[in-house]
DNA sequence: TGTAGCATGTAAGCCGTTACATGATTGA
DNA sequence: TCAATCATGTAACGGCTTACATGCTACA
């Protein structure tokens, strides 16, 4: 195994990637639009976070800061290398392909239901349930946005999958709630 | 906000919820029945995240060990006690609601698909397509094991959920992939 | 005038992983 | 006899978060 087949982190190439699509970016707009699309499928890193993959991927060459206050008011833009986009593509093509990582708290409380008061459970499936549909038109906002601009033809398709995915998750949560509302106890699966 | 309103952290309540079915259990069977539960919805600890958190447990007096060695055969298990019991509940019922954790990098590589071989691309999919698949299969698998035992009924409430949400997850790929087939330029997502 | 947003960073600290280390039992 | 599984832990380290710290701008 060489050296080049060793990656950076994956927040790295979420930083780089969203650098990727054109733009410089401040690290706080990379925030936004961390916020406004990879947030679907990746957790949104900190601010803190973000500035610490900028320099570190700044040392490594593959993005470039460029100091652009007005006035006093401090703003470093960051923009992608030409060997940053190099490593992106390897990255991509190259790394293999990590499993999933769920944490899913409203499901662990379902599985441990037996120590929760019934109503207490509903409610609790009841605000995730919530949470779900929020995200779903957060994403239906998002997907009208990117209109037609061929840039962001991925970007798209990420929304697609995104549409069907919390889709299947606020149809197998209002399932859990309506089972749950009516009798938990003796009832089967089939 | 009194002391009482301070939780430990989330695996804590994974190890500790495991053995509120009831059987005492070892650090590594406490592994495996993660390994067959709680993974379709959480990640599933490393051994020795397990014995820490015993070790943290049992220091706060919530499960209690005992030396079962046979022979040379090392062997601890460990129990619930009631103050566990309490404190689980404690947590089922009052701890705040986070939000889900996903980390999907089959998702964050279509997303950077711009950056991608176009046929490299379509594997990665698949490769997340047979995940997605046996892992479905093993659910069910779980599914019928846990067969009628009324103590696990929330469990059971559980694998139909994930029956659903990872249905929608391989369908969504499934759609991806097709897609991506055909052809990304030009098409529209409505 | 004051709050929300824009903008950048450091410090401390926990969470959780991988690597390392050890050794017995079971079954092919 | 050799590999897989059972079984338990320690050490080192990286990742990522929260808390802290600072200060400007736009707007209500």
């Amino acid at each position: 195994m060489s050296v080049n087949d060793e990656f950076l982190p994956d927040s790295s190439y979420v930083v780089l990637g969203l650098l990727s699509f054109g733009p410089r970016l401040t690290g706080y707009e990379i925030r936004q639009w961390a916020l406004g699309s990879t947030r679907f499928f990746w957790t949104a890193p900190a601010m803190s976070q973000i500035y610490r993959e900028l320099g570190r991927l700044e040392a490594a060459g593959l993005v470039t800061s460029r100091d652009e206050a007005v006035d006093d008011r401090a703003r470093t833009t960051y923009g992608i290398t030409r060997r940053g986009r190099t490593e992106l593509s390897r990255w991509v093509n190259d790394a293999p392909l990590d499993e999933p990582v769920f944490r899913h708290p409203a499901a662990l409380r379902l599985f441990l239901g037996h120590m929760a008061d019934r109503d207490r459970l509903v409610e609790l499936l009841q605000e995730h349930h919530r949470w779900v549909s929020d995200l779903l038109a957060d994403l239906a906002e998002v997907d009208a946005g990117l209109a037609d601009d061929p840039s962001f033809a991925y970007p798209r398709l990420v929304a697609q999958w995104g549409h069907r995915f919390y889709g299947g998750e606020r149809r197998a949560t209002r399932e859990a709630i309506t089972t749950l509302e009516a009798d938990v106890r003796g009832r089967s699966i089939d």
